[in-house]
Order: structure tokens, then sequence, then C-alpha cells
RNA sequence: GCCCUUGUAGCUCAGUGGCAGAGCACUCCCUUGGUAAGGGAGAGGUCACGCGUUCAAUCCGCGUCAAGGGCACCA
């Protein structure tokens, strides 16, 4: 006698031994088809799976999040299937569900081609038609790796051959097409019916770039045809968000062959940078900051003491004069260290803060290079607080709350949260660590923000917090940080005098809140899809005539509203309103005002707010005087 | 850095082994029009760069550079 529970508290008993699949036709001919696995006492098994004793159990169908993941899995499979048949010879490796789909790996003589992925794909769909049963199969390790070797499969061999040879693996079979798998996997192909081969890419093996270069190709499976559509849409959407290609439309910024991972701000992309800077000038006044500024290019010795030159030469671009050695800064610490230095510090001096704009170079690699997200050369909001161990704590925490605030003000309430703990390769003792790792866990608990632990991920010169914010299509960039660094201030030789008048080395956080200016726009332009705020627009306001008779008038009011700080244009052209409307809409400018005879008669100005989607509405025409202060409200707002 | 793809007017993109194309933008003319494109004319190119094949190369081949998508990297 078997006792099953379903999700509902109903219970079923059969006389023997029962499978998923079985279960699943008892309850009901369309639950018995639509059944993709089951899950049995919480773990996710195959329909196949045969409950011998008593159970929990839930049928896993399209309409689960497991099944979901399910449905990629086993689609990433039937890739690997399509593969063999079309090319006996390649090899597979694994092929994992990511965020939207999967990826599978294959080793090839020859990368696929754009039309051999067309190909694939219309195999996969000619298998998933036939409807070909999956099955799982039990075997011995080792007779697993001879028969994958014996196949010429030496990456899966090579896999198999790293589980302990006393465990059984699972092995799935559909068709002709074997692979190992842990499973559990859809009962056939026909369960798969919504899916599109995205790109193709190259990646390591075991993701190392001593390895051979393996042939990824990517895919999207879903559920449902609508769910699909919507994801293609999304992500069509998403591309007209792109920074790149918005900075081109809005005439911000550009890069070219001349200067790779380089960027030239146009008038308008320097508004927007002004206006971010200015704010974080604030910040840093209003938060116990200095701002201070520190030389581009500093000598070798300076950067042999800090141990750049050792372990980070290979990305700084260095130079030589008159037989030195110098090198463009990659970071600002070290010459925050010599302002530090420059003077005799005390306790009493600490928490010191200072601040700066620094503009960095690294020689990033070619390959990593993308847009003014990741570039060669790029200002940071870069603060150290040189402080004791015991200040670790409130100045983390302290930071945190204001990177949340700051984050806020530019409308980013999405942020992943990730402290990266001791790596194997580090320096000062395990007490040190714990601290400082505490230090930042409890700041973050105190943040009451949900944040996940990298361990391993930390510098070698101590543990560290990463404040990301995700792109258009979800790629996740890192822009704020939190660092706390034992190691810099005695290398460099920075101390302070103790209350018990001992010279002590104080602790140095390395701290950043927008990160690189250049990222942290190119985020601000994707998440605003290009329509900045009010008080981040390079233009605020565009002022138009109706016909050149009103042309004095708006003038007049223009200037009125320079005079006020408002960043106004006027568009006298000889074109008319609507078209006018037309181009300032897409150039995405908050306000247009519209001056024909009746504004110019009652004085007024008559405001097109625009919502810079796509349709606009007219306010109530107004003095110049009130529609100044509206703006300033709005600006003061930062909405 | 590695793999694939791409590079044609300011922008978006067609195209061909034999004089280089469109739309938008730009300049000029007409038009003075009240809420998302009024009309006409004109100008604009070393087809990324270099080398080769060819009677002839923007097109074919090789190389370089850059960009795009991934991978690796991001101390």
């Amino acid at each position: 006698m078997v006792t099953v529970t379903l999700p509902d508290g109903s219970v079923r008993q059969f006389d023997k031994a029962v499978s998923v699949s079985e279960v699943a036709a008892s309850i009901g001919a369309g639950l018995a088809k639509a059944a993709l696995a089951g899950k049995v006492d919480g773990r996710l098994v195959d329909t196949s799976f045969v409950m011998e004793k008593d159970a929990k159990l839930s049928i896993v169908t399209d309409k689960d999040a497991e099944g979901l993941e399910l449905i990629r899995h086993s689609t990433a499979h039937l890739l690997a299937y399509a593969v063999k048949e079309l090319f006996p010879e390649a090899q597979v490796t694994i092929g994992p569900v990511i965020e939207n789909g999967f990826y599978y790996d294959f080793s090839y003589k020859r990368p696929f081609t754009p039309e051999d992925l067309a190909a694939i794909e219309r195999r996969m769909s000619e298998l998933s038609k036939k409807d070909i049963p999956v099955s799982r199969e039990v075997w011995k390790r080792d007779d697993a790796v001879k028969f994958f070797e014996s196949i010429g499969e030496k990456y899966k061999a090579e896999i198999i051959a790293a589980i302990p040879s006393n465990e059984d693996i699972s092995l799935y079979r559909e068709g002709d097409f074997i692979d190992l798998c842990r499973g559990p996997h859809v009962p056939s192909t026909g369960k798969l019916r919504v899916f599109k081969l995205m790109k193709v890419a190259g990646a390591y093996w075991r993701g190392d770039s001593k390895n051979e270069m393996l042939q990824r190709v990517y895919g999207t499976a879903w559920a449902k045809k609508e769910d699909q559509e919507a994801y293609l849409h999304m992500l069509e959407e998403a591309e007209k968000r792109d920074h790149r290609r918005l900075a081109k439309q809005l005439d911000l910024f550009h890069m070219q062959e001349e200067a790779p991972g380089l960027v030239f701000w146009h008038p308008k992309g320097w508004v927007v940078w002004q206006q971010v800077e200015q704010y974080m000038r604030k910040v840093y006044q209003d938060n116990g900051y200095q701002e201070i500024r520190c030389p581009q290019i500093l000598d070798r010795s300076l950067w042999e003491k800090s141990g750049h030159w050792e372990n980070y030469k290979d990305n700084m671009f260095t130079t030589e004069s008159e037989k030195r050695d110098y090198a463009l800064k990659p970071m600002n610490c070290p010459g925050h260290v010599q302002v530090y230095n420059a003077d005799l510090r005390s306790y009493r001096d600490l928490p010191l803060r200072y601040g700066e704009f620094g503009a960095c170079h690294r020689n990033e690699a070619s390959g990593a290079l993308h847009g003014i997200m990741r570039v060669r050369g790029f200002t940071q909001d870069d603060g150290h607080i040189f402080c004791t161990q015991e200040q670790i704590q409130p100045e983390c925490a302290d930071f945190i709350n204001l990177l949340i605030s700051v984050y806020k003000d530019f409308g980013f309430t999405d942020v992943i949260y990730r402290l990266s703990t001791r790596p194997a390769k580090r320096v000062g003792s395990d007490e040190v660590w714990d601290i400082a790792e505490k230090a930042l866990a409890d700041a973050l608990n105190a943040a009451g923000v949900p944040w996940e632990e990298n361990p391993g991920e930390g510098a070698f010169y101590g543990p560290k917090i990463e404040f990301s914010l995700k792109d258009s299509i979800g790629r996740v960039w890192q822009c704020g940080t939190m660092q706390v660094d034992f190691s810099m201030p005695l290398r460099l030789g920075a101390e302070y005098v103790a209350e018990d008048n001992s010279r002590k080395v104080p602790v140095m956080l390395h701290r950043a809140i927008v990160g690189s200016m250049e990222r942290f726009i190119g985020i601000l332009i994707e998440n605003h899809a290009g329509a900045l705020p009010l008080w981040l627009a390079p233009v605020q306001v565009v002022a138009m005539n109706v016909t050149e008779h009103q042309a004095a008038y708006v003038q007049e009011v223009v200037a009125e509203l320079k005079s006020a700080g408002i960043r106004v244009v006027p568009d006298l052209r000889n074109e008319k309103i609507s078209y006018k409307i037309r181009e300032h809409s897409l150039q995405k400018v908050p306000y247009q005002l519209v001056i024909g005879d009746k504004e110019v008669q009652a004085k007024t100005v008559t405001a097109r707010v625009s919502d810079r989607k796509g349709s606009g509405e007219n306010l109530a025409p107004m003095p110049v005087a009130d529609f100044v202060l509206r703006l300033k409200n709005e600006v003061a707002e930062r909405k």
C-alpha cells in the first residue's frame, strides 16, 4: 500500500509502488498530459519516478517556475541532440539553464555559423514534433566513463571521471542521443515547443582562458508562445534604451577608433555629467569629506611601494621621460595617502575623509570594452576614509545609508548588494579579517538590505561590498564599492599618533558611490530611456515661436528663464510648430513652450509637458514667474 | 587577450568585379503655418586602413584597426 499526499492535502492510495505519471493519470487525463515532472517529498524527479513508499507529491507542469526551468534544461539537451544529428563529430560538454533560457557548449572543428544555427533550430523543431520519449538510466560511473570515451566524447568522459567512482550516475536517452545529466527532464521532446536559438559565441572549456575555446549556443525557451514573444519584444525595447544608441540620438558623447575605450563628451552630455558631479560634490561637502586633487602621472617608485607595479602593471599605461618611468594612475588611493602623509596625524583627526573626482586610466583588455560602461579612461567619485579599526563599522554603516539615499535621488531603487570575503591569497591576520568582514556584514544588516556573499572574492588587502545596478538588458554593473584595506596604509607609510602616544597605522576605507562617472551616466541614460529627469536633463526647456512675429517675446522669455538658472534654448526656426514639437519630443526635452500671439498679448507661456514617450499635455497658460517656480520645485524634488 | 559577426554620406541602412544609392539631417528658395514630419532645389563619399589577386576591387583573398555579441578579466 502506497499513500500519496497531494498539495491540496487530499490523499490517494495505491496497492503497489506507483510512478508520478500514473498518479497524474489517476487524477485526470489533462494533468497526465501536462505533467513535466514530479516533486516527491520536496525533491524534483522525472515523471517516470516510482514511489515505493508513502510520499508527498506535487505534479510539476509548465505553470510552475520549476516546470519552466525543466523545459529550459530539457531544451538544452534537445539542442545537443540536434547538434549531434547534424554534426556527428561535435562533442557535447555542458548545457545549463540561465536567466530566460539556456546554453550548451560544444567542441567542434570549426565555429558554428548563423546558418548552422538556423539548421539546428529547424532540426530541434522536427525532433520536438516527433515527440521522442526521454528516458532515465542509471549507470556505474566507470562504465559511463568507458562508454563516453568509446564514442569519442572526451569532455563528457572527463566530467564523469571527476565524480567519485563509487557513485552511480544518471544518463538520459532520447532517440539515439544519450547524455550525462542529473536531471530531471521532461518525459518527451514533444513538451518542448517554444524555443529560439539566440546566438553563438566562444567560451572557454571550464571557464579557463588557458583551455580550448568551445562553441557556445545560447537559446531561450518558454512554456507559452506568448511568453517568448513578450520576451523577444522586451529585448527589442531594451535595445532602444541602449546608452550607445541614445547617446547618438541625443548628441551626448561619442567614441572613435583613435581613442578606444575613451569618451568624447559633447556639450549636452557634459551638462549631464556636471549635474551628477555637482550633486556628488555636495554629497562630499555634506558628509564630512574634504575634496582634494592628485596628479595623473606618478613615478614608478611610488607604484612599486604600493604594489601596483608588481600586481597591476599589465593594466597600467606607462610613460618615460628623462630616464624616469612613470605610470598614469589606475587608482586614486596612493595619491590620497600622500596627502594624508603630508602632515603628522593624530587619532583626534580620525576619521579623515578625502574625496576626489579622480580621472583614472586602466589598460583594459580590448574585448572587455563596452560603450561607456567599461572604458579605459574614467572618473571615479573616489573617497578614502582613514580611520581606526573601531571606526570601520560606523563608517561603513553611514556610507551604506548615504549610498542608498544618493541612488534614490537618481531614481535607482533596484540595487544588488554583495559582500566579498577573504580570498585564499591575502595579507593580514584572520582576527583582523574577522573584524572587517563582520563590520561590513553588520553594516549591511543595519541598513536592512538584502545581500549575498561572494566567498573568496575579496581583494587581497581586505573584504569589500559591491553595489551594482542593472542595465537595460539585465546586465549587472558594479557602481559603488566599500573596501576595507589594511595593507596600503602600511605599504605607503601612513600612521597616526594614538592616545598612548604610540604610532599606529590607520585602516583605509576605499569607497565610491557612483563608481565610474561614465558607467553611472550610461546606466542613468538607460534607466530613464534617455528621458532624464528635469534636474539632469541637458536642455530643460525649449521656447518656440509659432510664427516669426513672436520671436522677440520668445527671446525675452528665454532671457528670464536663463537668469533664473534654467537650461533653456530658443527655437525660432522657420518651421511649423508641429515640426518643432516633434523634434524636441524626440530629443526628450522635458518642457516645450509654445508661444503665439495669445501668449505675447497676455505675457504668459503655454508649456507642453512631454511624457517623452509619445504624447504631451498642455499646462494652462501662466506667467513666466509661475513657470519658473514650477521648474524650481521639480528640480528640488529631483523627479 | 580569445571565438564569432560587422565596418558604405552627419545618422539609419540598401547595393554591385566595370561612373556610388535611398530616407532623414544639412544649405538655399518658397511657405508665417497653434501642438509629433508643408513644398522645391542643392551640396555631401579614398565604400575603416594596408597589402595582394585581376585589364579593372567598395565587392574576392590576407593582414591591421575599431565596433557589436559572448568568454576570460574587472586587483
